[in-house]
DNA sequence: ACGTCGTATTGACAGGTGTCGATATGACGA
DNA sequence: TCGTCATATCGACACCTGTCAATACGACGT
């Protein structure tokens, strides 16, 4: 131990104000959206919709480009939804995807609390 | 199906060349930076390494503030070094670690293809 | 009303992940 | 050489994740 980072208790419950240090709920956050992106598909997908006409895209146009069933790429779009990173819009029977335009520079600036 | 994205045989091997889409391999490479910042605790170790004094600190710096086992953090060290965000240099009884400086905006910028 | 089409949900399964205690490794000091 | 200290590895465990086939849901067009 070559000094102590940390002058309050830290076992015990609430977070530790370490200065410059995020905090356990922004950590929590933050790492909701690097976890989305921490699958190869589902980084491929975020490019195919950023990149496509529009930039939009709905899930029929994607499966075939990642080669996987319509439930996979379906579950893969919720979790993009979730974190934040993409939104859906129903238009009829098909289900458009627009990536967050500045989305995943929040997350990072974040991490540089 | 409103329109087709991609024009080459996708189920057979190698990369399509969907134009302005990241291809797999890199979508593989940046998967697997973003992984390693998809648990909090991991991105509370980041902003501890990069908020420490003289921007380095060893593993004893880090089990209090995370409050985990020893091992635990040696493991989660060992994500961060080989997803290239953390560089570990061992002195003496001590390994210190680095936040190398610019490997996360790297890995979103390879998403921008 | 009915069938069709695009998408979401469910249930199941193999494999991966975070965590710990116990132990191994390796460097230093006496 | 021996003990101690900082770290890594191992083995085990509960839990999560990516994937699919089957099915349900909902919005059309006829």
């Amino acid at each position: 131990m070559t000094s102590e980072l940390v002058l309050a208790p830290t076992a015990a419950c609430c977070a530790p104000p370490v200065d410059g240090v995020i905090d356990r709920d922004d950590a929590e956050r933050v790492a909701r959206v690097f976890k989305a992106l921490g699958d190869p598909t589902r980084v491929r997908l975020l490019s195919l919709i950023s990149a496509a006409g529009g930039g939009e895209a709905c899930i029929c146009d994607l499966t075939d480009p990642v080669a996987l069933s319509q439930p996979t790429v379906s579950h893969h779009m919720k979790q993009l939804v979730e974190a934040g990173l993409v939104t859906r819009e129903q238009r009829g029977r098909w289900a458009y995807f627009r990536a967050v335009p500045r989305a995943l520079e929040h997350a990072v600036s974040a991490l540089r609390a």
